[in-house]
DNA sequence: TCCTTTTGTTAGTTTACGCTAACATTTTAC
DNA sequence: GTAAAATGTTAGCGTAAACTAACAAAAGGA
């Protein structure tokens, strides 16, 4: 099941729309993506043919269950990239968000979890006081780092 | 000048043949990037249109002075994203050589430049015997690290 | 109700980039 | 020097994903 950068960012943006406990429609879509609806309505029936959501004509847009975890593994890839991004490489947060847009279709699952595995094992970063874990995802994007300082004073010996 | 993802393969394939004294022809090209003759030539006459390469009907393909400089800077984003994945992340080199390649595309040239900054500044990796500059490309692929060493030590207290 | 606004769909275009089939040119080998 | 092999080009197809224009359906207000 290989997808397209396209239909994860539709995937992404219906669960993100469904956790708001709002029926996804395709005028939504096309309004967070900042695409057309005629675009919209395409790439959901395409969707819907690979079994990624259940729709009707003029209906609301569901994920089906092999959609949903797929769209987490998306959001997983993204929010790990973007706290490298953010919490190691200091880039500016919403430079941070475009940028892990764009790498996540590219990144490897194997990958995701080598650069997983290096912030949280390897840098150590700190927990945070919501206690988020980026296998359950509570709360996204608020992570602190200490690694950086402390490596930064264990190097300049 | 927003490249695409094919473009920047061909500029960078190009720039790569042309370094080993080849004569760069389409089917050169065609070899390397495992695509049919056809779909080069079109390629090419693109790049040639927005001038980045030389190129009369049947001659060679020849890179300009532009299309050299953006070879050189898509190469340069290839090789710190592959150092990272091999010597920060271990990932094994074949599979990181094949990441890089998808990630160099959806890499910014600023993200590129932290990324640089942190493994040769905060990791503080080791210099090669052969003097590998990541700005002047003498070689690649070989670069050795100890940082991680030294941040394990450092972490485990 | 019925008329307007909002929402959704269909049809057809565009761009990028691969492909095959067919043809043209150039090079090589005898 | 010419025939075969290698190389290059042209034409046209397919797919993905965006677009506009035009039409269809649903929802809401007087």
């Amino acid at each position: 099941m290989k997808l397209t950068n396209s239909q994860e960012e539709y995937l992404k943006t219906i669960y993100l729309l469904e956790k708001n406990n709002k029926k996804v429609r395709v005028t939504d879509i096309a309004k967070k993506l900042k695409i057309t609806k005629p675009s919209v309505n395409k790439g959901i029936n395409v969707l819907k043919e690979i079994g990624l959501v259940n729709y009707e004509a003029y209906g609301d847009i569901i994920l089906t269950e092999k959609g949903k975890k797929l769209a987490l593994n998306i959001i997983k890839r993204q929010d790990i990239l973007e706290m490298f991004l953010v919490n190691v490489l200091e880039i500016e947060k919403d430079e941070a968000i475009e940028e892990a847009k764009a790498l996540k279709h590219a990144i490897s699952q194997n990958t995701a979890l080598k650069l997983n595995k290096y912030i949280t094992e390897v840098l150590n970063l700190e927990e945070l006081e919501c206690g988020y874990n980026i296998n359950n995802e509570k709360c996204r994007n608020c992570l602190r780092v200490t690694a950086k300082n402390r490596l930064n004073k264990n190097t300049n010996n």
